[in-house]
DNA sequence: TTCGGTTGTCTAGTGATATAGACAAATCGA
DNA sequence: TCGATTTGTCTATATCACTAGACAACCGAA
């Protein structure tokens, strides 16, 4: 047998905790333990370590465990039995493949078949940041689109392209009438692009961000900047995509 | 100009604050004005909304906005003026292209030149998620690695390593004096290998998460879920890589 | 200079957060 | 059944978070 019925051992000697920053200790320690499961580190059955260990893991006294525990049960993640313990009840997927997977794989696609609702557009200054991706000069112009995409009438992510200027000038209204960003780049005599670069990080979502994807403001989005390149290897989109983190799971194809 | 000297709107009707969840009202004020200037949507020398308009709009006292924007000045990111205002003194590089990049660039070479410690390893049930991963029966048996790796003593990365047994069966000794896998598995036969499936995700960092990253319990990370084939298109090893989403970017390779 | 707009500071009060200690109640194994 | 272990509940106290209102100090423009 691998996963005898012996006593969890999450953390040895407990990581500190911010005090005064905002975060209630209880809160944090719910979060932690809540990762502890769903990361797989405590399996359904498990107990955990009792109040008193835990208390003195954090630093902090037996009744701000006892509010995190709390707020755990609460949520079905674990059981108290009083005399015996907390045990985890059941491991709430914590990668489900299944229902975060759809649209993700659509836009895995590399955004090509993504359909998004236009949100804006403006054109600008392309500024330093985006005069490096498309090889311009900050000042040349820039046609900024803000779009948004939604599943089942639940915001997935929001996004900010920008595209070279005079070559797309317009091309708001073909995306708009079309829908895709493919489709209006075919207007526009790009027959067929691919990706030059992605990067991907991750930060909490700022209060416009929030707002947009109908999320509680300090929720974890994935933000992804990439490159396009046309046939002939010319810069024709940098583009921003942001992703509430809870909602998808981004598939990368080779 | 494409950046008039007028006022900034970063929200109209303020999103809703989360209240009696553990975390402070002003801190998720500041945690969102932070967003919209490392997002770009306060630029520097933006005036943000007075003390009073951003109270209505989060359905605060003007206290917890102070509270909220003293957090922001301290750090350097915003000057408040007597009579005048509040303004965005600098955007302190949302995703620093520069040093995030060095390890992540490694990193995404599929993990081949990554160069980590070995925290353990045992052989265990693969269980369902990696049965379903490499192609074996739930009850197949595997070896697990688990891995961590620095860069200039701060930890970027953990990973858990899951290989077929019988055909890697010691093979952690070959890893522990080569310190690559890619080494590894070639003392196992395997000369060429290829990523087979990526999966992005992010979240709070779980507790044992946090000490191993030395990470303070609840910073982001992002969840790497990989699988690799050899050349014979036979599945060899399944990852779960762990990035601390402030000190890396992750660069996909097309 | 005057005046509207804005930030700085103060007092006071309420509820949430956290600590400390004590004891009851349930569980489980010796 | 006994006793050690563990959770459940209670009281009390201190600090933090937030609200409410008032007024001073400062800035910029009319």
């Amino acid at each position: 047998m691998t996963a005898p019925k012996t006593q969890a051992l999450p953390t040895e000697a407990g990581p500190a905790l911010q005090r005064n920053e905002g975060l209630a200790a209880w809160r944090q320690i719910a979060d932690g333990l809540e990762g502890d499961i769903t990361s797989g580190l405590l399996r359904p059955g498990d107990k955990l370590a009792t109040e008193a260990d835990l208390a003195a893991r954090f630093g902090v006294n037996r009744h701000t465990v006892r509010r995190a525990l709390a707020v755990l049960a609460s949520r079905g993640l674990v059981r108290t039995t009083q005399g015996r313990g907390t045990f985890v009840e059941a491991n709430p997927i914590a990668y489900p493949i299944g229902p975060k997977t759809r649209f993700s794989e659509v836009m895995s696609r590399a955004g090509r078949e993504a359909w998004g609702e236009l949100m804006g557009a403006a054109e600008a200054e392309a500024g330093e940041r985006i005069a490096e991706a498309l090889g311009l000069a900050p000042e040349d112009r820039v046609l900024e689109l803000r779009t948004r995409h939604s599943a089942d009438g639940t915001p997935i992510s929001m996004a900010q392209i920008w595209l070279p200027v005079p070559r797309f000038a317009g091309l708001e209204r073909s995306y708009r009438r079309l829908g895709s960003l493919t489709k209006a780049f075919a207007k526009h005599g790009v027959a067929d692009y691919t990706r030059l670069s992605t990067r991907v990080s991750a930060r909490p979502a700022a209060l416009h961000e929030a707002q947009t994807l109908e999320l509680v403001p300090g929720r974890v989005v994935l933000v992804i900047d990439s490159v396009n390149v046309d046939a002939d290897g010319r810069r024709i989109q940098a583009t921003r995509s942001l992703f509430a983190a809870d909602r998808v799971e981004l598939v990368i194809e080779p």
